[in-house]
DNA sequence: TCCGCACGGGAAACCGGTTCCCGCCGGGTT
DNA sequence: AACCCGGCGGGAACCGGTTTCCCGTGCGGA
């Protein structure tokens, strides 16, 4: 009786081993590398592996304490380009060091983030990495931190990536950008252009990146002795859908603001085709800042002055840091500059019509 | 002594055991679930469980024969829009259904892609996702058959997303849109504007996915009794840079056309850039037309009209088709549906000045 | 009172690898 | 000729779970 098709059977060591006529520990000697092994029975064994098409199940290494552990990362949302980078980074890192990468994304849920990293947990990973921002929340910190204690007591790692550390003596490795930094240094331009009344079209209120970046606005100014008005302060989400919804309700409720700066490029772009709608000129009219640097964002028109994140180094940084690393070391904190890049989008205030009306 | 800080010590089922005072077999079938238990057990198994902070170790699990498969897709590059979607489609679905997803990218080097779907047999992955286009050559297509096969013989399945089929009789699971087809259409819809010379910014010559609207393009011509100039078509990648550099190309070389069709919207982006920095006005000199309807392309100044393809649709029925099919049922061939997106982006011929000198 | 059955739980085999430990065998030394 | 030594390879324990098989117990019915 010939092979019924559907069979579906998987060659084990064992199947190997008898058809090399030798044991399965000789097997797994020839194929493991060090231990010497007499030619003839190398090419025996060699040849059984091949015609049998075997592969050792990874699985099964890993239980025996041979294998190389994977990597997972966790992000919100793999369609935002800022998190594709990151996630480029660790990717690319963690094969280059010869890691398998776990993907999942939460869709900005928390609690799909607490079940994600007990998943991980349970596949033994070497390390979690969490990637981009999160709600802030006292329930957020206590969480992550047991989360992090967890992780650590199975022999694995927190990592923080682009996010903000959770005090101190948590056991987590961060590595995050000037996230303030950077929102104060364009803000800083933008206000040196003469822009006394810029909006910014922020993120989610209690979101870290958010919340730094608006951090930097206020910074900006305050340094300027002066204050912002708050109705300047508008919350959305990171989307280019946001930037438009915010920047038509901005226009239809009459704001008064020479200048815009978005918490995103992708939020600066939906923000601009808004502003073109309403026949305005940019940056004739409205002045109009982004954040990230993605790589569009010099396609846009005018080319968007932004500021530039290195996104993708964030995320080799972190898989780099992490592994080759007692799991237990006390926290260690990365934080990667910014700069801000000048195109063509933000211009001297007063040289237009002027929004609102 | 206490417990040395350091010592990263999981518990195993039967440190579970021994503190609940019951046999691993226990534990393992309060956890389970089905099997009946007495409720005063229980309790105490769950008391120990939580005490412990116990997670069982998926992997060992899996060798076991219990424990959900995972899923993996190897990709070119997660940074591109259109793979990011789909991507996207996948690792939402999978994860409704239960599964793990493991990622790789390739960077578009074709020994990768070997030595990924490799670990991927290691790992037992229920299935394996090729998402996105690959060079179409000869040897593509008998390793790729080589690789069907394989995975098939060990209970696994290759899938091709947003890839052609390999030929009759391999077992493989298709799940493509109609690349052919949005190109023709696109390209039908700008020829009647009456444009005669449209620029076609094609990908890498040999791409399926390139010459599938490189094919699209051909055909809306001839369908017009048209014979398009081969000096029209030039060969890039689908990134920004590339449009951009194409663009500039034809331009210093005083080539002759009314209109562009771009093999992505990245790949439109770039080249809008050029346009604009070589003093053409898009529609009025130059219409311009992408394809994948990434977020952004209504944003682009003018909006710009592109062909729309369901992508993380395409993800997910990658998933959801082959999960719950037989390995090695015979290949079932998929196919979405692309429409073009008028935008402002196209505009009849002839009414400005021109491009080319 | 005795039998039988359902219920709950333990011992052990198993999944597919790795690795420790030991024994065999051939060759060089004394 | 007896001894020792080193290179190879096999048997078996082990990794951390699941599952089969079996047994002891307590209960209800005859």
């Amino acid at each position: 009786m010939t092979r019924k098709s559907g069979d579906a059977t998987r060659s084990t060591i064992r199947d190997v081993a008898a058809r090399a006529g030798v044991s399965a520990a000789t097997v797994s000697r020839v194929l493991g590398g060090v231990y010497p092994v007499s030619a003839q029975t190398r090419t025996r064994v060699l040849r059984a592996v091949r015609e049998l098409d075997y592969v050792a199940d990874a699985r099964a290494k890993a239980v025996a304490g041979a294998g190389t552990p994977t990597l997972a990362f966790v992000l919100e949302d793999i369609t935002g380009p800022s998190f594709a980078h990151m996630a480029h980074g660790v990717e690319r890192e963690a094969t280059r060091l010869g890691h398998l990468c776990l993907v999942c994304s939460t869709d900005g849920d928390v609690r799909h983030e607490l079940e994600f990293v007990e998943m991980m947990r349970a596949q033994r990973a070497a390390a979690v990495i969490l990637v981009g921002g999160a709600a802030d929340t006292p329930e957020y910190r206590e969480r992550t931190r047991r989360i992090a204690d967890s992780l650590a007591a199975a022999g694995s790692r927190l990592v923080l990536c682009g996010r903000p550390p959770l005090g101190p003596g948590a056991p987590v490795t961060v590595v995050e950008y000037d996230n303030e930094g950077g929102a104060y240094a364009l803000v800083a331009h933008v206000l040196a252009q003469g822009h006394r009344r810029v909006l910014l079209l922020g993120g989610k209120p209690d979101h870290t990146t958010a919340l730094g970046r608006e951090r930097g606005y206020t910074g900006a100014h305050r340094a300027r002795g002066l204050d912002p008005d708050p109705a300047l302060i508008l919350h959305g989400d990171f989307t280019r859908d946001s930037g438009y919804r915010l920047m038509r309700g901005a226009l239809e409720q009459g704001l008064e603001f020479t200048a815009v700066v978005a918490a995103t490029d992708m939020v600066a772009a939906g923000a601009l085709t808004a502003l073109h709608e309403a026949g305005l000129d940019v940056p004739g009219d409205v002045s109009l800042a982004g954040y990230d640097d993605i790589p569009f964002a010099r396609d846009l028109h005018p080319a968007l002055t932004t500021v530039h994140v290195p996104y993708e180094e964030l995320g080799r940084l972190a898989v780099r840091t992490v592994l080759g690393r007692s799991p237990d070391a006390p926290g260690e904190h990365l934080l990667l500059g910014t700069h801000v890049v000048v195109r063509d989008s933000v211009a001297g205030v007063g040289k237009g019509s002027r929004a609102g009306r």
